[in-house]
RNA sequence: GCGCCGUUAGCUCAAUUGGCAGAGCAGCUGGCUCUUAACCAGCGGGUUCGGGGUUCGAGUCCCUGACGGCGCACCA
C-alpha cells in the first residue's frame, strides 16, 4: 500500500472528524471497546413504548430494561442529561442520565464521548419525566458504535444530491425516505400475493441475453470471456416468459430488473423493476381486470385505502370505476372532429398542422394518430384510463383485433398523464410472428439500435403452438411513483449516480 | 447528445459594483437536575469544485475540465 492510499493522518481531517476519532481513541485508552460485539439489548424502543402507554407524568414503573438506539438529540444540563434515541423503524424514546443514579464518573464520560449519531445502550428503569415524556432513566450506559462522522442538520432538508448519493444518511434523517423503503417492500409483497391468489407461478428468466429483443429500446452491451461473444442486459423478459407459456406454465409472472441504455431523468432510470405477467386462455380484457386489482391492492396495502395523493397535492380515489376509451375516440374527442381507423393520413396531417404538431414524412396514419394522442391527449388523462385498440403498425408484436385486422388488441393504462401499464392479447401465430420479427431484424441490420434481432429459438418455441394468451407489463417504480407522488429516484433505494 | 443554471465551514445557506469570506445548526471550553430543534457566556473551524487567465486586488469577470439540477431530444 502506498502513502497515497493509506489512511490520511488526523491532521488532514476536518475538525469534527478529528474530534470524534479522538473520542473513539479515548474509549480505547480506557479499555472500552467503542464497537462491542454483544449489544446486551433486552427490549426494543417499540416494545417499551407499546408496553407503557399513557403513563401520567413523573411515574416510576420499576421495570428494568436495556434499550439501544442512535442518539438523535441531546439536551445536557449540569447534573441531568437527556438524549433522544431512535431505532430503525423511526421509533424514538428518551434516555435520562441523572447524577444521583449513575454517579459522577459515568455522567462525565457520557458528556465527554457521546455525540449525535452515536449508537448507545442505556440500561435503567422505565419512567416518565416530570413533563410526561416516556424515558429510560439510566443506571448505566455503553457505547455500541461510535460515529466518527457527524450527522447533517436534522431539521433542514438534505440537498437532493446528498440524499441520493448518501441514502444511508437520508434514511437516518428523513422519515419519508424510510417510509418509501417500506412502501416498496409492501407493494412487492402485495403484487406477489395477488398473483399467488390467482395461481400464478413466479419465474426468473435470463438477464444476460445472447440476443436483443422483447421490446424496442437500446440495450447495455457487455461481453462474456468464456463464450468470447457480446451479451445484452435484458430490456424485457417477454420472449422467455412466452417460451414458458408454450411449455405449459400457463399463468406466469416475473418481477425483477430490466436495463435500458437510454435517458436518465426524474422519470427514467437505466435499471428499473419490471413486472410482466402472461395468462393462457386470457385476453387483454382479463389483463385489465388483473392490473386494476394489482394496483388497488397495492394502494390498500400501503395506505389502507385506495385514495392516493398526486405530486401536485391533489387526492384521487383510484377505487372509482376506471374509464376505457379507444385510441381513436380519445383523439377525436380532443380535436373535436371524427377520427377513426378509416380517417386518411392526409386528414390526420391537416389536424396535426392545426395543432402545431410536427410529423415525420414517413409516418402512416397509425403513427400519426399515436403522435396526436401523445401530444394532445395523454397528459390530460388524470384519472385511470385504459386507452385501447391501437393501429397494428404501432404495435408490431400484438395480435390483430378480432373485429378489425387494422387494429391491435392492446391497451395502455394512463394515470396522472403518464403510462403506467400495458397489455396485449398476444400474437401467437408463428408465421405472422416470424414476418414481423424479420422486418424488425432488417431495421436492426440497417443500424436501428432499438430494433430487435431475429430470435430463431423464440420462433421455434411458438411453432410448437402457444395458446391464446393475455400479457401485461407494468413498471414497479412507476407504480410507486403513482402511489406516492414522488420521483423515480425517490422510489429506488440506491439509484445509479455517477462516481464522485 | 444540445441549451440554461448551480458547486462557499461537518450540514443547510448568505456575501451589494471586483475591495478584510459570514449566519444557523453541529463542534470545542465553562455554567445549569426535567429538557425535548433545551438554555446562557465564550472560542475555534474555509484549497470558496479542479486547472488556467485578466487585474494592484477574483467567491465574484474570462477560458477550460469535473459533478449536479432543470429544459429539449429519446424513453417506461
Amino acid at each position: 500500500m502506498t502513502d497515497e492510499h493509506s489512511t490520511p493522518p488526523d491532521a488532514d481531517l476536518p475538525e469534527q472528524l478529528r474530534v470524534r476519532r479522538a473520542k473513539r481513541a479515548e474509549l480505547l485508552e480506557q479499555g472500552i471497546d467503542p464497537y462491542p460485539v454483544e449489544a446486551g439489548r433486552t427490549h426494543t424502543l417499540r416494545e417499551v413504548r407499546d408496553s407503557h402507554p399513557d403513563l401520567p407524568p413523573d411515574t416510576a414503573t420499576g421495570d428494568r430494561v436495556a434499550v439501544a438506539g442512535r442518539v438523535m438529540f441531546q439536551r445536557n444540563t449540569g447534573k441531568l442529561c437527556f438524549a433522544t434515541l431512535r431505532e430503525g423503524d423511526g421509533t424514538e424514546l428518551q434516555a435520562m442520565l441523572s447524577l444521583a443514579d449513575v454517579g459522577e464518573e459515568t455522567l462525565a464520560s457520557w458528556k465527554a464521548v457521546v455525540d449525535l449519531g452515536d449508537i448507545v445502550l442505556v440500561e435503567g428503569e422505565v419512567i416518565t419525566s416530570r413533563r410526561g415524556e416516556l424515558s429510560v432513566s439510566a443506571t448505566s450506559w455503553r457505547m455500541l458504535a461510535k460515529a466518527v462522522r457527524p450527522l447533517p442538520v436534522a431539521h433542514r432538508e438534505l440537498s437532493e444530491e446528498t440524499r441520493v448519493r448518501q441514502r444511508y444518511v437520508d434514511l437516518i434523517v428523513r422519515p419519508r425516505a424510510r417510509e418509501m423503503v417500506r412502501a416498496r417492500s409492501t407493494v412487492l409483497r402485495t403484487l406477489r400475493r395477488v398473483f399467488e391468489e390467482r395461481d400464478y407461478i413466479e419465474v426468473e428468466t435470463p438477464m444476460l441475453q445472447v440476443l436483443h429483443g422483447g421490446a424496442t429500446a437500446r440495450p447495455f452491451v457487455t461481453s462474456s470471456n468464456a463464450l468470447s461473444q457480446d451479451l445484452y442486459l435484458r430490456i424485457a423478459p417477454e420472449l422467455f416468459l412466452k417460451r414458458a407459456v408454450v411449455g405449459g406454465i400457463e399463468r406466469v409472472f416475473e418481477l425483477n430488473r430490466v436495463f435500458r441504455n437510454e435517458g436518465i431523468d426524474s422519470t427514467h432510470s437505466p435499471e428499473f423493476a419490471m413486472l410482466e405477467a402472461y395468462q393462457a386462455y386470457a385476453t387483454y380484457d382479463d389483463m385489465a381486470e388483473l392490473v386494476r386489482d394489482l394496483i388497488l391492492e397495492s394502494a390498500r396495502a400501503v395506505f389502507g385505502s385506495t385514495v392516493v395523493t398526486h405530486a401536485d397535492g391533489t387526492e384521487h380515489d383510484l377505487g372509482k370505476p376506471w374509464r376505457s376509451v379507444t385510441l381513436h375516440a380519445s383523439v377525436a374527442e380532443a380535436v373535436g372532429q371524427e377520427v377513426t381507423i378509416d380517417t386518411p393520413a392526409e386528414t390526420l396531417r391537416r389536424i396535426a398542422a392545426d395543432h402545431d404538431i410536427e410529423l415525420k414524412d414517413s409516418w402512416a396514419a397509425g403513427e400519426i394518430v399515436l403522435e396526436l394522442f401523445e401530444k394532445l391527449v395523454e397528459h390530460t388523462l388524470v384519472e385511470p384510463t385504459f386507452v385501447r385498440d391501437y393501429p397494428v403498425e404501432v404495435r408490431p408484436l400484438t395480435r390483430q383485433h378480432r373485429d378489425d385486422p387494422r387494429l391491435a388488441e392492446a391497451w395502455d393504462l394512463i394515470i396522472f398523464g403518464t403510462e403506467l401499464a400495458t397489455a396485449y392479447s398476444e400474437l401467437v401465430d408463428p408465421v405472422e410472428q416470424r414476418e414481423r420479427l424479420y422486418r424488425q431484424s432488417l431495421l436492426a441490420a440497417a443500424g436501428d439500435p432499438e430494433a430487435m434481432q431475429l430470435d430463431e429459438d423464440f420462433l421455434r418455441a411458438m411453432e410448437y403452438g402457444m395458446p391464446p394468451t393475455g400479457g401485461m407489463g407494468m413498471g414497479l417504480d412507476r407504480l410507486l411513483m403513482t402511489l406516492t407522488g414522488l420521483g423515480i429516484r425517490e422510489t429506488i433505494l440506491f439509484p445509479l449516480v455517477r462516481a464522485e
